[in-house]
DNA sequence: CATCCGTGGGC
DNA sequence: TGCCCAAGGAT
């Protein structure tokens, strides 16, 4: 660390004093911290996420679930549903057990980093960020935003993720004793707003002055990251069965792809990937099209079957449930098979 | 430490 | 259009 380094929290916090983000989880700076509840919430939906995908559904939990309690009392299909479309679906599966075991210790989160960590549902950085945000305590506050303005604060050069013990001390060195929650909070809407990983605005940025990257002239060179693996291409099939304005619907396994999740039956094409797993009944079938889809790991392309006829007693019991048509959007499908579910619905597949 | 785990937006 | 990216955690 320069001498300078004692002078980043104070030109953070006034830059933040000024332009801090409005955000419905979090309190105007130097303000009393929010309900932990809500700071929790929102930071488990924030994780790998960004905050306009966040924003109805925060609202929608904070409506329907008002307090922790609430939450923890809610049927784990009940949360699932509500989470569907966000993403990451193990969040919702931990944001609920965490829920039921605060609950279990009458309602209160526990307000130190280390109780926070043991958590279900909460890293390094979650317990982190709970414990500064809403209780003020100071701790070490490490996402990507943060490892992102301090490579370029200090032009730490080596690759993530080799880099993260250096860019850890170097954000301990810079965090301040007091508003921790703040300084953590304006670090992140740096990252976001300024510090951004392509084109950062430095001449807006009230960091500029000590900067190294802005001083070597290649700000957007850091944070070097290694080389990504490249993502294949599986192929599955998901079927469709109707009877009387209602669809079969299963519910996928607890853990793994979409876990938990509702789901149209499929081929197994998350373990297997290459089109060929059994269906749930013997067809015939019509072709409705195909659905595309990215997953973090590997791209999807979906093959729909559609049957027509009635055999529906082989069917296996118990594994899945008629749903109506008609609130079919309110079965927290997952994207994936939302678009299926569009596909079917419209009728005008490509065909293949 | 590497891998697995979603989704939508930006360029 | 394809790739990168976003307030990471669990195993």
């Amino acid at each position: 660390m320069d001498a300078s380094s004692d002078q980043i929290a104070p030109a953070l916090l006034g830059w933040y004093d000024a332009c801090a983000r409005v955000l419905p989880w979090r309190a105007p700076p130097g303000a009393p911290p929010p309900d932990p509840y809500r700071v929790w919430l929102s930071e488990v939906m924030l994780q790998q996420t960004t905050v306009a995908a966040v924003k109805g559904y925060f609202a929608a939990f904070t409506r329907r679930w008002p307090t922790v309690t609430a939450l923890a009392a809610a049927d784990e299909a009940e949360v699932m549903a509500a989470w569907a479309g966000l993403g990451y679906y193990a969040r919702a599966r931990n944001l609920l057990a965490c829920a039921r075991e605060v609950a279990a210790r009458g309602g209160a989160f526990p307000d130190s980093e280390a109780e926070l960590r043991v958590l279900p549902g909460l890293g390094a950085y979650t317990a982190a960020a709970v414990a500064a945000i809403a209780f003020g305590r100071r701790a070490v506050v490490v996402d990507a935003n943060v490892e992102r303005v301090v490579a370029r604060l200090f032009a730490i050069g080596d690759a993530l993720p080799g880099a993260r013990p250096a860019i850890r001390v170097a954000a301990e060195a810079i965090t301040p004793d007091r508003r921790a929650g703040d300084f953590a909070q304006a670090m992140m809407d740096l990252g976001a707003t300024i510090c951004t990983a392509r084109a950062p605005r430095c001449l807006l940025c009230p960091l500029s002055g000590p900067c190294a990257a802005r001083a070597g002239g290649e700000p957007e060179r850091y944070p070097v990251k290694a080389a990504k693996k490249p993502r294949p291409q599986r192929v599955g099939r998901a079927f469709w069965i109707e009877r009387d304005e209602a669809v079969w619907l299963v519910r996928r396994a607890g853990r793994g792809m979409l876990g938990g999740m509702r789901a149209l039956p499929d081929d197994g094409w998350s373990a297997r990937g290459d089109g060929a797993g059994p269906p749930p009944l013997a067809g015939p079938w019509d072709s409705a099209g195909t659905v595309t889809h990215g997953f973090t790991h590997f791209g999807l392309d979906l093959h729909l079957s559609v049957y027509l006829g009635r055999d529906w007693a082989s069917l296996p019991a118990g594994v899945g449930e008629w749903w109506p048509l008609a609130r079919l959007d309110e079965a927290g499908l997952p994207t994936l098979f939302a678009k299926a579910a569009r596909l079917a619905l419209a009728g005008t597949g490509d065909g293949d």
